[in-house]
RNA sequence: GCGCUCUUAGCUCAGCUGGAUAGAGCAACGGUUUUCUAAACCGUGGGUCGGAGGUUCGAGUCCUCCAGAGCGCGCCA
């Protein structure tokens, strides 16, 4: 149960009962925990709201209003109306305690239409392992997903994989030359544009180890099935990579599938019949310095239509399709698996193309819910320094690495701690410090200590208790942790409203913040002790006190995937 | 030149989508353990919310302009 919501809505049907006007504005109307303590449990804008529409003093209209409620509930001991409008409440004592006792299995759990979701997270170019900059949108998008099943969602989580053009065969003959290294001992070119990482002679040694392929003299012959061979073995790094830190896709779309299945020619009839096609010509682009550029004409994409800044070309002056063309080929192929949502994350790096598949994807179809979102970059350090991680250096750190040294833990908790928004600075020295500043411990630590109080007394944490007498939890700061717990439901749906799983590390981290605070009191007042000895009723209450906060922080790191921990 | 994102305490960041006296952690300083795990807790100091205008009862949050930082701007993928 979110109290905030419910009584939001109690409110609003009170309210519409005595007849107050609310000219539709119930939307906006908020039910929320007040700026500071004195000013109760709950407070509502109402006030603040209305008198926009109706040209009178937000305060008055408060009082009137205040009036209405105040004869219509009982479980409240105080209401007040302050300053611009805010109406105030706070509930009698034994509210919270009987709060504590309706928490049921599903707490957390938002009421929402329940909704089908394709997410696409992660999407790397197969031509080599994952680095940390890939790490955060995995993450990212993994949260998400667990976030958005706890709701109540289905979810589809999707890897695109890119194994089409010309990036697959700079791949392919990377691979080739390392082949021909170790077998021929010729040397690997220096300077042509390919990728010189160590990983591809892991590549290379494996495909010399399966024996798919016998005579390397000539790259052309064997082109196909050695691009074949390449991208399965970087999937695999890929899939290793995304494995060790707790991420495995529902679903694989490969590009080269969907240029087979020639769904691109499907775009091209649908787009000429709304006629968002044209052949025409596009400026040169500010990127492009070489001054013999001329421009072509070729098959263009009416994509400023949809508010791209131009239009795009979807095909070569060569007649073959661009990167562009076959990405909306892909979403199409996900419209036609018939989604009530779609969600798209990308690195920073790729933002500036999300105007344009957006575009495209109106352009197919009205009134879908497609949203991009965008993971900031990650700057990793170490001692201070910046680490770098190109691909082209070949010395970039790969995700298993970084888990190995640190943990999937910390790596998955500092993640997804921020705002997608804004960059992190992911310090390897700091992570790798297992005590201080890692506030995935500080969590965990909380969760270590509610079990060793049940060790004490030989007890399963998961076995019910049955406490007749909650009222007994009258301390303020175990009024505070219910409160604190109450608010667990509205994390939940802002999180999932606005897809910003870092909402749950937060909470978390206050909430256990209150119980570390709670658990010291003891040390000071052997009546606070969870343990009080000579009040059994009063242990059993304290007991189903901080096994609810238990079932919460549990709730919350399994959304995060984060490791439960019992003892430390 | 254009687009997207960001700018809040010394540092790293929250801030419930326009509400009340702007909050945490770290770092600094001081304190708390014969008793349920001190990997913890308590206290103190620290702010022109990048700058300037605007919108209104009310702006860290919205609009405009400016400055700074990051990312991007192919007929690559």
């Amino acid at each position: 149960m979110n109290i905030f919501e419910n009584y939001k809505q109690k409110f609003i049907k009170v309210l519409k009962d005595k007849n107050v006007e609310l000219f539709d504005l119930e939307d906006k109307f908020l039910v929320e925990k007040p700026k500071l303590e004195k000013f109760g449990d709950l407070t509502f804008n109402i006030a603040m709201i209305l008198s926009t529409k109706v040209k009178k003093n937000p305060y008055d209209i408060a009082c009137q209003i205040e009036e209405v409620l105040k004869k219509n509930f009982k479980e409240f001991d105080q209401f007040n109306v302050i300053k611009p409008g805010f109406i105030n409440f706070k509930f009698k004592k034994d509210f919270w305690s009987g709060f504590l006792s309706s928490l049921g299995d599903n707490y957390g759990v938002p009421n929402l239409k329940r909704n089908k979701i394709l997410l696409e997270f992660v999407s790397a170019n197969p031509t080599g392992p994952l680095h940390v900059g890939h790490c955060r949108g995995a993450v990212y998008g993994d949260t998400l997903a667990n976030l958005l099943k706890f709701a109540g969602h289905t979810v589809v989580k999707e890897y695109y994989v890119n194994d089409y053009g010309n990036q697959i065969d700079i791949f392919a003959k990377s691979v080739y030359h390392r082949i021909k290294e170790i077998l021929h001992k010729t040397t690997f070119p220096e300077n042509k544009n390919l990728y010189p990482g160590q990983y591809i002679k892991e590549i290379a040694k494996d495909i010399i180890k399966e024996k798919k392929i016998n005579n390397y003299d000539n790259f052309e012959k064997i082109k196909d099935l050695l691009s074949k061979e390449s991208i399965l073995h970087a999937m695999k790094l890929i899939k290793s990579n995304l494995e060790s830190i707790g991420i495995k896709h529902d679903n694989f779309v490969y590009e080269s599938n969907l240029v087979k299945q020639k769904i691109i020619e499907k775009v091209v009839t649908k787009l000429t019949k709304e006629n968002l096609l044209y052949d025409g010509f596009l400026p040169k682009p500010k990127s492009i310095k070489d001054e013999n550029w001329v421009k072509r004409k070729q098959l263009l994409f009416k994509s400023s239509s949809f508010g791209d800044d131009e239009d795009r070309a979807l095909q070569k002056p060569d007649g073959s399709w661009t990167y562009f063309a076959n990405d909306i080929a892909y979403h199409l192929n996900k419209i036609e698996r018939s989604f009530d949502k779609y969600i798209n994350i990308l690195g920073a790096d790729h933002a500036g193309y999300i105007k344009r598949i957006t575009s495209s994807v109106i352009a197919l179809q009205n009134n879908i819910d497609f949203k991009c979102k965008v993971t900031q970059l990650v700057k990793l350090y170490k001692s201070g320094k910046p680490y770098k991680m190109s691909k082209r250096a070949g010395d970039f750190i790969e995700v298993k690495d970084l888990i190995s040294s640190v943990g999937s833990d910390a790596v998955r908790f500092m993640m997804v701690y921020r705002n997608t928004d804004s960059q992190i600075d992911f310090d390897f020295d700091i992570v790798t410090d297992k005590s201080k500043d890692n506030p995935v411990f500080y969590v965990q630590y909380a969760s270590a200590r509610i079990h060793s109080i049940f060790r004490k007394l030989n007890k399963n944490i998961e076995d019910d208790i049955k406490s007749t007498n909650l009222s007994l939890l009258n301390d303020k700061s175990e009024i505070d942790i219910i409160k604190k717990i109450s608010e667990w439901p509205k994390v939940i749906s802002l999180s999932v409203k606005n897809l910003e799983p870092h909402r749950v590390p937060y909470y978390l981290y206050e909430l256990s913040s209150l119980f570390h605070f709670y658990w010291n009191l003891g040390k000071s007042n052997d009546k606070l002790r969870i343990l009080e000895n000579n009040n059994e009723d009063l242990v059993t209450a304290r007991l189903f006190l901080i096994k609810k906060i238990f079932f919460v922080i549990k709730s919350g790191l399994n959304i995060l995937n984060v490791s439960i921990v019992k003892e430390m």
